[in-house]
DNA sequence: TACATGACTCTTT
DNA sequence: CAAAGAGCCATGT
């Protein structure tokens, strides 16, 4: 992984406002990533200290394993979810 | 080098 | 609306 784009994601993310979310496919796009896979494994490996619960997939819902403490924290932000889809129409984050 | 895995996404059934 | 398949790329074994 280059060191450079690892930290392009990272501000990215870091720069993702409280009370929206963004898409993998979003911040791979603004990081000049071809592959959302790779912010997830940004995420992964080096993501403890950012705002990773407002990333979310292109379908609104969390990832799995995070499904539930990721809704609970945009909750708490004023995200609100159906279910367990956020509505990306609104809450969309756009550079 | 080859194969499996995963915080993904899009298109087609 | 749910499920399946195919791309995609970094890592680990």
């Amino acid at each position: 992984m280059n060191e450079q784009t690892h930290e392009r994601v990272r501000e990215i993310i870091a720069a993702v406002p409280a009370g929206t979310v963004a898409t993998y496919g979003d911040i791979a796009a603004l990081a000049g990533l071809s592959n959302p896979r790779q912010v997830g494994w940004v995420l992964r490996e080096d993501g403890f200290d950012l705002p990773w619960h407002r990333i979310i997939r292109a379908d609104g819902v969390p990832a799995s394993h995070l499904r539930d403490e990721q809704l609970a924290r945009l909750r708490a932000e004023g995200v609100l979810a159906t279910g367990q889809k956020v509505d990306l129409r609104r809450y969309r984050w756009e550079a």
